[in-house]
DNA sequence: CACAAAACTAGGAATCATTACTGTTTATAT
DNA sequence: ATATAAACAGTAATGATTCCTAGTTTTGTG
């Protein structure tokens, strides 16, 4: 099945590229229709779903229900925090020697890797410290 | 709130202590139900939910729609065929040592983590081997 | 033991994220 | 220019999970 331009999966890969947080489906969805307003929602959802199986963005699975995604594909961990939610990307040293150390010895071809952390962000964190005051 | 003892919730939770693959809600549900027939869905959902937010038993989240649960609270790993589904358990050396880098020079607090490796599982492995011969 | 309060339950309705369907439009190769 | 495969909008359907309500069970206390 060759893939074919439109406007519309250019428009939410344009709008994924230039978040940092990892918006859900709904959220690009709502965002993108400012800009093209007769978009659909079912539209949305296919071209996050294509452009995961190609491996141009990645979906994120992080306990609230909804799936997130994020354009940067490069190999990182995720942050989300217990309070407001927010999901915040972490890069850590030693990502590739984890994925080395889980292979040695097991029988079947390990692909990929999801690591995501989980607590409070500093926000929050000072949030709940001051109303302890 | 005090927590109450009920059968329904020593079945669900005894059933998941016998069980080393991860099963979903509604696994669960189907397989108490042989004993305890007429134990509602809504209640093994309830109860999962209570064990989890008490740390009894882990939620996890690998992709599937459906959220898996694990009586085994050890800090450990998880693998997920993308062939067959299942999820096993993995257990790497570093696993501690992850959590102490992410750590470091982190302003949040960071209070759990979650990682998953994804790929073919021996079993499926094989198999698309002996498809290819 | 009895008995009240708080938890818990079954069963079904409601919700929310996501996918499937259908008739129409658009991209692109020839 | 035209054929064809992809993609679309809009809506219906699905599947997992939560919510609701009236009735039941557990448990602490007299």
């Amino acid at each position: 099945m060759t893939v074919k331009y439109s406007r519309q999966r250019q428009l939410i890969y344009n709008f994924l590229m230039n978040r940092k947080d990892h918006p859900t489906a709904d959220v690009v969805y709502q965002n993108v229709r400012q800009e093209y307003p007769n978009i659909s929602l079912g539209t949305v959802y296919r071209n996050l779903t294509l452009l995961a199986d190609r491996g141009e963005i990645l979906r994120l699975q992080v306990g609230d229900g909804a799936d997130h995604f994020d354009a940067d594909t490069s190999r990182h961990c995720h942050f989300v925090c217990s309070e407001c939610g927010s999901v915040t990307d972490m890069r850590i040293a030693c990502i590739d020697e984890i994925l080395a150390k889980a292979r040695q010895g097991f029988e079947g071809r390990i692909e990929r890797q999801s690591t995501c952390f989980y607590g409070l962000c500093e926000k929050c964190l000072d949030k709940t410290s001051k109303n302890r005051e």
